[in-house]
DNA sequence: CCTACTAAG
DNA sequence: CTTATTAGG
């Protein structure tokens, strides 16, 4: 059995004041996978940087206090790698993946964009240069016997029961029909992943993963389904179940993502 | 009767979000002399900005968010004026005068410095251009019928009495033999003025305003008395009653200052 | 609204 | 340690 949570903590040491560490005590992962960690290792309390019996893995952004992908795992990876190999993207602190028995298993804070701004070029770029690398990825792993996992934060609502306000977002970034379009690209067989909790949810709106601390979003239930679990076909159909943690109210919120875990069944 | 309180309140905003106004609506004085704004008046809300009962005058800092002293007053006063004539400090948002019916009240925030900088440079400019407008003052207001009060955050403790470690900061910017050498030129004959509290409290220690948020300055009693009332002699001979509100523990404790209340018998 | 940064105190 | 700023989300 694997059990992969996802999350996007929105600064690991604000998550950590506010309840992250009891939350992790509780779970029963064998791999959790951080986005928007925010921090270098060394600002980090030891307890918060390599919980006890957790193995950490970071990859830092380079600019101070931005983006920055984790991976915490109870077995020791038999390899890590960060960035996917696109220059631009190397050292931004947005994908790290590493080798556990039988799955790649990655960390991914695809960037945010603004519809007609540079964030919104920068987003495009990411995600031109990242299409090709998950098909690489797909063969190369398979070629080595790995399934292949991408948890994180996409930053993109796939289809419009995967937010609340569809119609009104058409022209936000994070619902713009290229990118829906590109995902449902990575989601297509020649490309060759699968979208995890939506295949063992089909008719659900959601579950959302996001809800914008502005407003009263979370309340509202006004949220977005930006964070997945994206797998491979054989480790997808593998999912026994999946659930995400929307916490009830304010005290027990530590980000303004809840995690994401899924139950993989053993490969046979 | 005449009863001033002056108080440095480290921004207002986050006074008002920590007991400023409760305070402020308990207080029995006819003006109060506030230091370190750090908000223009359009970013303050109506009962923070002009509580009901009060007229406020603000003299804020060209650099949002820094430095800024107000005045509030029960009456309206005669008239307003910002800045001592000095162009580097016109727009400092550091001195703010008031004509009231006999007295000309203002509030003065001093530059703090750290020595050995140019922040001290600039203290020491500062200081230079005062000290002269400080005796014109006096002869002006002494022509128009009028006494002088200065109360405000002056950055400079006067003497051995007036911290808690005098020896380990005789080479601190705020207890400078520079700059108690200057104040002592302020309460000197040729300038004409005087250190109203001390004037009261002659023998005691203290009483401190100001305790570092830094380590536990506060409750261990390690503060400074850098917050005066000072006034002309005709107007210090009047003063009846002085306190200094130390705030007993952090919940009423809205800022790192302490408010400096002084109560003036009417001229005869 | 929230989390970082940096400057200032 | 606390207040602001700014950028980013």
């Amino acid at each position: 059995m694997l059990t992969v949570t996802s999350v996007n903590v929105n600064g690991l040491r604000a998550a950590a004041r506010k309840g992250y560490l009891p939350w992790l005590a509780g779970s029963a992962a064998d791999a959790v996978c951080l986005q928007e960690v925010r921090a270098e290792e060394d600002q980090l309390p030891d307890e918060v940087r390599a919980p006890a019996g957790w193995h950490a893995v970071y990859a830092p952004a380079a600019a101070r206090g931005r983006a920055g992908v984790a991976l915490l795992t109870r077995q020791e990876p038999e390899a890590v790698r960060v960035g996917f190999g696109e220059p631009e993207f190397e050292s931004s602190g947005r994908y790290l993946e590493a080798d556990l028995p039988g799955v790649t298993l990655a960390s991914l804070y695809l960037p945010s964009g603004q519809a007609g701004t540079p964030k919104q070029d920068e987003k495009e770029r990411f995600m031109a240069a990242f299409l090709p690398y998950l098909t690489a990825l797909r063969h190369r792993a398979a070629a080595a016997g790995r399934e292949v996992l991408i948890c994180g934060d996409w930053n993109i609502a796939h289809q419009e029961a995967d937010l609340r306000n569809w119609r009104a977002n058409r022209t936000s970034s994070g619902f713009l029909p290229e990118e829906r379009a590109w995902l449902t690209r990575v989601l297509a067989p020649a490309c060759g992943y699968a979208d995890v909790v939506r295949g063992l949810h089909p008719d659900q709106d959601g579950p959302y993963t996001w809800w914008s601390y502005r407003g009263r979003a979370f309340d509202n239930d006004t949220g977005w389904r930006i964070d997945y679990h994206i797998a491979t076909p054989g480790l997808a159909a593998r999912a026994l179940k999946a659930e995400v943690e929307r916490a009830p109210s304010h005290p027990e919120r530590w980000s303004d993502h809840a995690p994401v875990t899924v139950t993989y069944a053993p490969a046979i």
